[in-house]
DNA sequence: TACGATACGGAGGACCCCGCCACTTGGCAA
DNA sequence: TTGCCAAGTGGCGGGGTCCTCCGTATCGTA
């Protein structure tokens, strides 16, 4: 392994860096010849390290989901288990709609998204940091039957695209997320 | 009032017509220029008649949203207020799964959005159709209070975004609306 | 029929993504 | 240390889009 050369993989972080403050700046769709401009590498070295543009989102939000699969360890052994997923989605909600760009490379790919070996994928990391959480809960009977974590992904993910809009995104998509998780109508 | 040239208005006509098409096919942001070029017309001609992507696909969708608010008009006075929400809030779903580009033309304009007589926006138009469902539905107690029929169509907005990608994006928004209905949570 | 406002569309600039390919450079072996 | 070769680089060109400007054609009317 990182049988990579030392120029390469300070090029590598370089652009790495770079593409974290645009794709803050600008959003999912940052501009790749803007990136590589900015790094001080060609456009074909960014394009070498980072093949899709997904790629590089992910690469660039990697750490940055750390941060919440650390959280949902942590919440792993919570006494109240409905409290502990609550808690989890609300955070995960929150970092995604303060994060421009996050929910965009959260969404599956265009086709029909099976490729190989995508373990690393963020959403498959949430997965599988959220899964316990939404397991315990169910076992305790306080989540609906049937729900999947990727469900629960997805519906915060929608949210959040939804409301990014807006003045106020982090507070607007909490509330909506409030709202899923209460139920718009519940059975009585 | 319509102190339209006639070829300006056979030139609108064609425009939307191809229009049509060419979103269904590529989704929300297909090619302009292509647009132009299948209508026989100039890319000039495009932006004349549509300032703005926006303003196309909002003049895409926009009879297709009638057909929409007219069903909303249908359950205006059913029985079971909550069912009639419930219903709508379904049509609505089913309908932007299946209508490549209508979620993208529902989310809200990138800046604060607040432009100037933009009654006929596609979402205004949604939100005057489900209102007095939704405003029936809170007076039997049925949805939970302090919610807007901008929540409500933000949320599905969401959800239909996120599914976008999926195999069968019309049945799984449908399954995560239903989700949200009932409460991935509720209190119990 | 002639004229003026209205509408058209092509050209050109700016940007972006993408693939190719000749060149440089780092790291290993002698 | 030196030399070599693969790994890595970056610039260039092609194809595409968006957007604006401006000379020109056309419509509708006087």
């Amino acid at each position: 392994m990182s049988t990579q050369r030392a120029d390469a993989r300070r090029n590598y972080a370089r652009i790495l860096a770079v593409a974290e403050e645009e794709v803050a700046a600008h959003g999912a769709n940052a501009s790749l010849e803007q990136i590589a401009r900015t790094a001080g590498v060609g456009s074909a070295t960014v394009r070498r390290h980072f093949p899709t543009r997904r790629a590089l989102l992910e690469a660039v939000f990697h750490e940055r989901i750390e941060v919440l699969c650390a959280r949902g360890r942590d919440l792993a052994d919570a006494a109240d288990t409905r409290a502990a997923l609550l808690e989890w989605l609300s955070a995960l909600t929150a970092y995604a709609a303060s994060t421009r760009g996050l929910a965009a490379a959260l969404i599956p790919e265009g086709a029909a998204g099976f490729d190989p070996q995508d373990v690393n994928t963020c959403a498959a990391q949430l997965s599988e940091a959220g899964r316990p959480l939404l397991l315990r809960a169910a076992k305790d009977g306080a989540v609906a039957p049937g729900m999947t974590i990727e469900d629960l992904i997805t519906l915060v993910t929608g949210i959040v695209l939804a409301t990014e809009h807006h003045p106020d995104p982090g507070t607007e998509a909490e509330r909506l997320l409030g709202l899923a998780v209460a139920g718009v109508s519940p059975q009585r």
